[in-house]
DNA sequence: ACAAAAGTGTTTGATATACACCCATGT
DNA sequence: ACATGGGTGTATATCAAACACTTTTGT
């Protein structure tokens, strides 16, 4: 926790640069060892929040929303999907409480109501250096089944961008932000499986992804392990973007 | 156009009860005649918005967007659905420039840079009393293909709620909010292809929309036209808020 | 040699597409 | 009677789901 003088700097900072009772809150997926995961941030004991920050006046939100994730992350080009505002008037209460015993109301940046947009970021977690905020202890990512109790509307926030996901998932491609560059069929299943969180048949999925015409087969296969060798598998970036912006699934 | 006083006093008020920076605009669908109508504003000649406004210090932003709402058209508990925040920071320049040469820029509620969160809506064309508001001289509906250029990002927002529109076509029932209670199937089918901008098969059209289990066929017919006289049909309601939150194609 | 993982293929049912036919009504 | 729009039905292609067999590799 910050000392009262630097909260003041802090929230005079935040005054002085951002654009008041805006917010901006990450949903950041990577997924590693066959599990999702998502980057969490420590306040103080027991006091989780999802990264997040504000846009500066004149700033972009996508362009704020890469910043920040650039400062978590280390990641630059970070890609991101803006799902939802989250604008209920009391979601931002408890960040308020927290620092009115500290703060005077009219020094501190947290009286304010915030609008929060909601993006999610789907990283390839090797690639992430988790770094923590000025106002936390550390960043972190945490498996989705093992998810600590998120403080403010972080777990709703966190949920609606899985239902997104989830949704995309079925008119988009996803996972060349999420997987290695090159990665086997089963592994990419098991991304799909994370996702969903249920079971998919190994032979029909490998058979609808490749009818997606998005994936390029290596000569190489991935030696090492036991059992069969498992061919490798790289995303056509032109395919995918393609499919990226026309969708799937024909619908009407 | 207001007089420089009565600006001022707009203004001010903005200032007094509005969240700064923050907007709404609502892409008013409505559907008469076998065209999709759009809810436009005439400011002055020439000058072509959506209908927008802005949140109250304390309204939850659907509250927002339904008072909003009621002040155009009449109507309370409209079908809305949130689809994207605007926030280029260029986008509100033109809206300044517009007011600057009258009001000090400390007075100019516009001088603020806006982010605007978008609202699509869904109304049945009939119970709609289209009223302008405080800006503006008209508010009338004009059809899709006969629509004025908007000013501002306004034909942006426009194309991006019809574009989702579109997707939710694909996984969610739409017709409830706007169609009349009774219809027949071509008059829905009309709908389809007007959202969609193509032909359908009317028999294909038929079937499908049947098998989602979300329309009750009436006894009655409509009578009165050329020709054979077509069932009429109404939602069914359960069913159909089932499938709004459940959704249509399994996808994986 | 065998267990486990991976590659490839087949059978079957469901769903979508493209049509054809009949019926009712106003002119 | 006939043109037009509307109700219903069918053949075919296409796609998804369920399932079987073979191949490779480490133990």
């Amino acid at each position: 926790m910050l000392s009262k003088e630097e909260l003041l700097a802090y929230c005079a900072g935040a005054r002085k640069n951002y654009l008041p009772h805006i917010s901006i809150d990450c949903v950041v997926f990577g997924f590693h060892e066959g599990v999702m995961k998502v980057l969490v941030l420590n306040v103080e004991e027991g006091e989780w929040y999802l990264p997040g920050g504000f846009l500066l006046k004149e700033e972009p939100i996508e362009t704020a929303a890469n910043r920040i994730l650039k400062e978590r992350t280390g990641l630059d080009d970070i890609f991101l999907q803006q799902f939802y505002v989250f604008g209920d008037p009391e979601r931002s209460k408890e960040h308020f409480e927290m620092y009115k015993d500290i703060l005077p109301a009219g020094e501190n940046w947290f009286t304010n109501r915030f609008l929060t947009i909601g993006y999610y970021a789907l990283v390839d977690f090797q690639d992430v250096n988790p770094m923590p905020d000025e106002l936390s202890i550390s960043c972190n990512w945490f498996g989705l089944k093992e998810l600590p109790e998120l403080k403010l509307d972080h777990t709703q926030i966190l949920n609606t961008a899985l239902d997104t996901l989830r949704l995309h998932l079925n008119y988009q491609p996803v996972g060349y932000n999420l997987m290695p560059k090159e990665f086997t069929m089963p592994e990419l299943q098991k991304l799909y499986e994370t996702i969903l969180d249920k079971k998919l048949d190994r032979r029909n999925f490998q058979r609808r992804m490749l009818s997606f015409g998005i994936l390029n087969r290596s000569e190489q296969q991935r030696k090492g392990g036991a059992h069969k060798a498992p061919y490798l598998y790289a995303f056509n970036i032109e395919n995918y973007k393609a499919a990226l912006t026309e969708g799937f699934k024909g619908g009407w």
